[in-house]
RNA sequence: GGGCGGUUAGCUCAGUUGGUCAGAGCGCCUCGCUUACACCGAGGAAGUCACAGGUUCGAGUCCUGUACCGCCCACCA
C-alpha cells in the first residue's frame, strides 16, 4: 500500500513540524493531540532594540513580548507585529536581541498576530509552535530546534544545555527578573495539547518524516459519501465528517516505536530513498544505483492507524487478486464506535478507494460509546472497565451481547452495568425454559425423532392462528427494524413477543388444549406443532443476537428435511400471512381475563379460588369465547363459566365482582359468595373505572364539538375519533348501570 | 470561537413520516411454590414528556429562544 502511495506521489518524506512526545519518544498525528484546558502563565518579557549604531543591545529600548513558554526563547529567530499596529510603525524593521543566546532577530509585520493579546508583540520560535512555523515559512525565518529527543535543552540553547524543558523554562525566568527583563506576569487560562497515551505536554519539533498528502484521498472519500455510495449514520455525523475532512492536513505516519510495521523505505549514503513492495527489500538504490548492503532500511514504523486502515482488503490477500477479496470486497456495513470517525473509519474510506478503486463499504453506523453505571468513561485507570470475559463467564456471552444490543441507540452512548446484562441473562433463561416445555410437552402421538411437520389447518384452533399471526407480525417488524439499523428494537420487538406473548399467552392457552383429553389426537398434534413452528421462528429471528442459545435451542426440536445443521446457516423465516381478525378477538379475551384477574385481585379475592363466571358479549367474538372456554376458566379461576350473547341479562348478586371492558363490548360478572368487604372494594374500584372512563369521553366529546377539527382533520382521523366517542359512551353507560344496581 | 448530542415514571432508556404514544426493563407495593421458568407467575402504584414562546383543528413529536449536562472540531502567543 506504502509503495503505491509512493508511486502515486501521495506519500512523501520531509522535515516539517510533528507532535512530538517527549514521554513516548514519538511523533503523534493531530489527531493523539488532546487539546486540554489549563491555566498557564503568560509571562512579559522585554526584548531589547539593537543600536543602530553601535549594533548592541540599547538598556532602555525595548520592546515586551508575551509568552507562556519562556524556555522557547532560545529559539527565536523573530518578534512580530501587527501590520497596522500604531504602537509599532516605527519599530518594525529594526532587530532586538534575544536574550541567553544573544542572537539578534528582525521585528517583523505579520496580519495574523491579534492586536489586542498581552503587548500585540508575538515572540517567534518557527521551530517549536505550529503558529510560528507557518510565520517563519511566509518570512523564510531561521528554524532553530532547540530541544532534544527527551525535551532537555539541546546545544542550541546553550547556556541552558541539559536542563528539561521545565527546568529551564524555571532558570530562564529567575534570569530574566534578575536582569529586570521579566516586566510582568499574570494567569492565563490556555489549550495545551497532550498526548492521547502519556499525557505529556506534546512539543512540536521539526523531524524528518513520512507524511501522506490527504487532500486528494479525502476528495474522493467525501465524494463517495455525498454520491451516496457510502451512508454514515446516523446522518448527523456526515456534517462531521464533512468538516474534518475538508480541513484535514497531512498525515504524518512515521512512528519512532518498535511495534508496528516497519516503513518500507530505504536510503542511501547520499540520501536517496528507495520504496519497495519486496519483502527483502530492494536491491538497489533506485536512484544510484547502490546494492542493498548499502543501503539502510529506515527505523521507524508506520502509525498503526495507518496499518489498520488498510483492514478492509488487506485481511483479504490484497494486493493479490484472492477468492476471499472478490467475494468479500467491497464489506457491507462498517459498524463502530463514533469516537474513532475519523482515526479509522476515515482512513479505510481514504486508503479503500486509492488502492481498490470502490468504497470498502456501503454503510458505516456509528453506535455510542459504552459508558460505566454513573455515565463515566470506561478506563483501566479509573477500574471501572467491565471485563466481557467475567462477564460471559458469570451470564454467558448471550447476555451480554443482548444487553449491549438492547441498550443501544445508533451514535447515542449507553450506561452500562451488571442490571442490564442480568436483565438479559433472565431472558435467555426464560427463553430456554420456553423451549424445555415444549420439547416435554409434544404428544405421545408423535414421535420423538419425528420431523417437522406442518400443523394440520383444519385442526388450528383460534389460539393456534393467533400464534401463526403473531409470528408474522413479529417478523416482519423485525425485518423492518433490521433494514433500518434499529437494532435495539430488534431486540426489544423479540423480548416482548416471546415473553409477553409467546410465553405469557401462547403457551398458556396451548397447555390447556394440550391436556384437553376430549379433543381429537389431530388437534392436540396441531397445537403442539403450531409451537414447535412459533418457536423455530423466534428462535431464527434471534440467533443474530443471541447465538449460543438459540442454537443449542433449535437442534432440540423437530426439524424439517431441508433444514442445515445448524441454525447459523438455516434460513430466515419469511413473513408468514397475518389473521387480523384473530388477533383482535384475542386481544379481547386476553383483556377480559386480565379484568377478571384485577377484579379479584382488587377485590382480595384468593387467587386460587374457583368462582362463577359470567361473561356477555358480541355475537362476534362469542363463538371464540367458546372455543376457548377451558383455557379461560383456567386462566381466569372462573369455574363454572357462563358465556352468553351481549344484551343477556347477568345475575348481579351482592358482592359480585363487575367488569365492563372499554368500549363496553364485554361485561363479566364474578360471583364471589359475598362478603361485604369484597363489595366494598370492589365499588371503589368500578367508581375509579368511571371516573375515568368519563373523563376520557368528556375529552373525546370536546374533541368533536371542535368544528374545526371535524373540518380540518383527515376523515379516518375523525372517524376513529367518533368510534372512540361511541365505545367510551358505551362503557360509561354500562358501569353507571352496574353502580346503580 | 464554531458544530453536535442529551434533558420522557425513583433508576436506565424506547418513542419511525405530528392524531388511543404517554411506553418498556429494573426498582417499589399486594398476592402466589397453579404439572417450562421464583433468573418465575398474577395484579398494582408511579410522569404538567427541562423551561418559555410559536406554528397547527391537534405537538415529547415541527420552529424560535433559554437553562443545565456532555461531546467533537479549532494555529490568540
Amino acid at each position: 500500500a506504502f509503495d503505491r502511495l509512493y508511486r502515486d506521489g501521495l506519500a512523501y518524506r520531509t522535515e516539517a513540524l510533528v507532535n512530538w512526545c517527549p514521554g513516548c519518544r514519538t511523533s503523534v498525528s493531530d489527531l493523539e493531540v488532546i487539546p486540554t484546558p489549563e491555566t498557564g502563565t503568560l509571562w512579559s518579557v522585554r526584548y531589547h532594540l539593537i543600536d543602530e549604531a553601535s549594533g548592541q543591545p540599547d538598556p532602555d529600548a525595548w520592546i515586551t513580548v508575551a509568552t507562556t513558554r519562556p524556555e522557547t526563547i532560545l529559539g527565536d529567530t523573530a518578534v512580530a507585529v501587527h501590520p497596522d499596529d500604531p504602537r509599532y510603525t516605527g519599530v518594525v524593521g529594526r532587530r532586538v536581541r534575544i536574550p541567553f543566546v544573544e542572537r539578534d532577530v528582525p521585528l517583523i509585520a505579520d496580519e495574523t498576530v491579534e492586536r489586542g493579546f498581552g503587548t500585540g508583540a508575538l515572540k517567534i520560535t518557527p521551530a517549536h509552535d505550529h503558529d510560528d512555523y507557518a510565520t517563519g515559512k511566509r518570512h523564510d525565518l531561521p528554524m532553530i530546534t532547540i530541544l532534544a529527543d527527551d525535551a532537555t535543552i539541546n546545544e542550541a540553547g546553550a547556556p541552558f544545555t541539559g536542563l528539561d524543558r521545565f527546568d529551564a523554562r524555571r532558570r530562564i525566568l529567575e534570569e530574566l527578573r534578575a536582569r529586570g527583563d521579566l516586566e510582568g506576569e499574570r494567569p492565563h487560562e490556555m489549550v495545551i495539547g497532550r498526548c492521547q497515551r502519556s499525557h505529556d505536554v506534546i512539543e512540536p519539533r521539526l523531524k524528518t518524516q513520512w507524511f501522506i498528502r490527504t487532500e486528494p484521498l479525502a476528495a474522493v472519500a467525501l465524494e463517495a459519501t455525498r454520491a451516496g455510495r457510502t451512508r454514515i449514520l446516523p446522518e448527523r455525523f456526515e456534517k462531521t465528517w464533512e468538516h474534518w475532512l475538508t480541513t484535514i492536513r497531512d498525515w504524518n505516519v512515521s512512528r519512532q516505536l518498535w511495534w508496528g510495521h516497519r516503513i518500507p523505505a530505504w536510503y542511501c549514503a547520499d540520501g536517496h530513498v528507495t520504496v519497495s513492495a519486496e519483502a527483502d527489500g530492494p536491491a538497489a538504490c533506485d536512484a544510484c544505483g547502490r546494492p542493498a548492503a548499502e543501503l539502510e532500511q529506515d527505523p521507524d514504523i508506520f502509525d498503526t492507524w495507518f496499518s489498520s486502515g488498510l483492514w478492509p482488503f488487506s485481511t483479504l490477500g490484497w494486493p493479490d487478486d484472492t477468492p476471499d477479496f472478490r467475494r468479500f470486497y467491497p464489506t457491507s456495513v462498517m459498524e463502530t464506535g463514533y469516537d474513532i470517525i475519523f482515526f479509522w473509519v476515515a482512513r479505510m474510506m481514504m486508503l479503500g478507494i486509492h488502492l481498490t478503486g470502490t468504497e470498502p463499504f456501503h454503510t458505516v453506523y456509528l453506535s455510542g460509546l459504552i459508558r460505566d453505571p454513573e455515565g463515566q468513561k470506561m478506563s483501566k485507570t479509573k477500574g471501572n472497565v467491565v471485563d466481557p470475559l467475567g462477564l460471559i463467564d458469570e451470564t454467558g456471552a448471550d447476555a451480554l451481547r443482548f444487553a449491549l444490543i438492547h441498550g443501544a441507540t445508533p451514535g447515542l452512548d449507553q450506561k452500562f452495568g451488571r442490571a442490564k446484562v442480568e436483565g438479559a441473562r433472565n431472558f435467555a433463561n426464560k427463553l430456554w425454559n420456553a423451549t424445555r416445555f415444549v420439547v416435554g410437552a409434544r404428544p405421545p402421538t408423535i414421535a420423538e425423532d419425528a420431523p417437522r411437520a406442518q400443523p394440520d389447518e383444519g385442526c388450528l384452533g383460534p389460539a393456534e392462528r393467533w400464534l401463526r399471526s403473531r409470528a408474522a407480525a413479529t417478523v416482519q417488524a423485525v425485518d423492518e427494524a433490521m433494514a433500518a439499523y434499529a437494532f435495539g428494537e430488534v431486540t426489544r420487538i423479540l423480548y416482548d413477543a416471546i415473553w409477553s406473548e409467546f410465553c405469557d399467552w401462547g403457551l398458556e392457552l396451548a397447555k390447556v388444549r394440550l391436556a384437553d383429553e376430549s379433543l381429537p389426537v389431530e388437534a392436540r398434534e396441531a397445537t403442539w406443532w403450531t409451537l414447535v413452528e412459533s418457536l423455530d421462528t423466534y428462535l431464527r429471528l434471534l440467533h443474530p443476537v443471541m447465538p449460543f442459545v438459540t442454537e443449542t435451542l433449535w437442534d432440540a426440536i423437530p426439524h424439517r428435511a431441508d433444514d442445515p445443521e445448524l441454525l447459523i446457516v438455516a434460513d430466515w423465516p419469511p413473513v408468514g400471512e397475518r389473521d387480523a381478525a384473530i388477533e383482535r378477538r384475542l386481544d379481547t379475551l386476553f383483556e377480559t381475563i386480565t379484568a377478571i384477574r384485577n377484579a379479584r385481585a382488587t377485590a382480595r379475592i384468593d387467587a386460587s379460588s374457583w368462582l362463577e363466571t359470567h361473561v356477555a358479549l358480541g355475537d362476534d367474538a362469542l363463538p371464540l369465547f367458546q372455543d376457548l372456554a377451558p383455557a379461560i376458566e383456567r386462566l381466569a379461576r372462573a369455574r363454572p363459566l357462563l358465556l352468553s350473547p351481549s344484551g343477556s341479562a347477568l345475575p348481579r348478586p351482592s358482592g359480585s365482582l363487575e367488569i365492563v371492558l372499554p368500549g363496553g363490548a364485554v361485561e363479566a360478572t364474578v360471583l364471589t359468595g359475598a362478603s361485604d368487604d369484597a363489595a366494598r372494594l370492589e365499588r371503589g374500584r368500578l367508581e375509579k373505572e368511571l371516573a375515568e372512563a368519563e373523563g376520557r369521553l368528556a375529552t373525546a366529546r370536546a374533541r368533536l364539538a371542535n368544528s374545526a377539527f371535524v373540518g380540518k382533520a383527515p376523515p379516518s382521523v375523525v372517524e376513529g375519533a367518533r368510534v372512540r366517542e361511541r365505545e367510551l359512551a358505551e362503557q360509561v353507560e354500562r358501569l353507571r348501570e352496574r353502580l346503580a344496581s
